[in-house]
DNA sequence: AGAGTGTACTGGTCTGACCATAGTTTTCAC
DNA sequence: GTGAAAACTATGGTCAGACCAGTACACTCT
């Protein structure tokens, strides 16, 4: 009756990998918690029964996975960390430099993320998140005049308010890395804007319509706003059909 | 006036963290294309001029972020992989499950995508995909009669031609992940629904609706039937008040 | 009690070795 | 000549033992 048994396929486990797997399990069961300390590299060795590069192989895994940290001379032992998203945007970033994405793509995306982002805030906003809108609107208006870089910095201030305000940090992230990638893709193209001083003002006044819907909780028009308006900023990038689709996403009643 | 010297603050940088560094802006400037082979390692800790356990550290790092693989008696050396959303899946996986990200947000952060590329793909969509979607929901059809696993795999393979219509990789990539972390997270779920029978006819319905608005070339409705089609089916796991709000987004009038 | 010194142990790195394995080469039989 | 089998070679995985610079902590000495 040989033939009934169920055999199942055997992957050779690498011992590192064991490792990896133990301590990543104990973590996620909340036997490691935050702040706690590891056994030293050379305890560790003892109780896994392997020898210190495997140990140290397991470590850096680990490490790089963002779970732990090690520092040298602590008799403490490695540390374990509080799970942070940070981790994501470094592997969100790679993904998108990597990747062989269109600029086109990448700003497409951008207006369905900035859009969505928009009408999350719109939603899920506090008050003191409003009020902190505000006043990055205004900080933006101050800097009118201290030329285009300083106002960039205002702007994009008062944007990642925004994203907080939506409460989501996954489509922060995916803000956060589609913006660094936007900014490598058209680096320089900022100071090449020859009327400057016009292109702030309108951005001034999109922000300030914009803020003015979230603050209204209208996530429809907020996130139809951003989109037109993310369009217009690129809109050298995207093809003139996909710049009028993208844009009336709500305009079409349904 | 050695106090007018700008000195600049040092981190000692780990040995293997530089080899990584090198190895993977290498990557990134694609002077190493995926199927490319790295050095051996006793060749790299030549040219590195690091002993072998550095290199070997440097290469679990790059192992665990996906760049390349590692394969014992391969004498071609160590593989450069192509860039996956797999390992973000893990990532977002282990976020949700450490309770940093609430999966709430996740199933919020997919409403958004799923609309986003049903919306792209009404306004993207060429013929031969077109047909592949009916193809794929012909096959949800036929497949109702084998129980809600095939079922739900002839699903999964409707929502893949759609998000591939929409012509955005960034936008599948973030469609892979969520759905991924998503299935993982509500794993088991599938058999425990006691009407399997009219769940099946009901999401078969929906997808059906769905590809008309795509056909149509109507993203707007597209959209807004994928929001609440994800929304009703997600629906025990984000508050009442979130799903009236994105579920109407679009019909709120501008 | 506080400031400075010691010290024990930490992590980072190196050397050198062994094993099973996978790809390649060589051999050998037909 | 050709195909299969055996031998070879370099590979990654693992181990043991060693050294060094650094940190936290205890222990001085004032």
């Amino acid at each position: 009756m040989t033939h009934k048994v169920a055999f199942t396929a055997v992957k050779t486990v690498k011992a590192y990998e064991r490792v990896v797997e133990q301590i990543e399990t104990a973590i996620s069961k909340r036997e490691l918690r935050p702040g706690d300390r590891l056994p030293s590299e050379r305890e560790l060795m003892l109780t896994f029964e392997v020898s210190r590069s495997t140990i140290r192989e397991a470590l850096r895994v680990l490490e790089s996975t963002g779970l732990v940290r090690s520092r040298p001379g602590d008799p403490r032992g490695p540390e374990v960390l509080q799970a942070s998203p940070a981790i994501l945007t470094k592997t969100v970033n790679r993904l998108v430099r990597l990747e062989t994405i269109a600029l086109s793509e990448l700003v497409e995306f951008r207006i369905m993320l900035e859009g969505a982002a928009c009408t999350l805030a719109a939603q899920h906003r506090t008050e003191p998140q409003l009020q902190a809108m505000r006043t990055a609107v205004d900080a933006m208006q101050a800097e009118v005049a201290h030329g285009p870089v300083a106002f960039s910095r205002a702007d994009v201030a008062f944007h990642e308010s925004v994203w907080a305000a939506s409460h989501n940090q996954l489509m922060q992230i995916c803000g956060e890395a589609t913006r660094g990638a936007l900014i490598d893709m058209v680096i320089g193209e900022l100071d090449r804007a020859p009327d400057s001083q016009a292109r702030m003002e309108l951005s001034l006044a999109h922000d300030r319509e914009i803020l003015a819907a979230i603050s209204a909780g209208d996530g429809s028009t907020a996130g139809r706003l951003a989109r037109s308006f993310v369009i217009e900023y690129y809109g050298d990038i995207i093809s003139p059909e996909n710049r009028a689709a993208l844009g009336n996403v709500d305009e079409v009643p349904a």
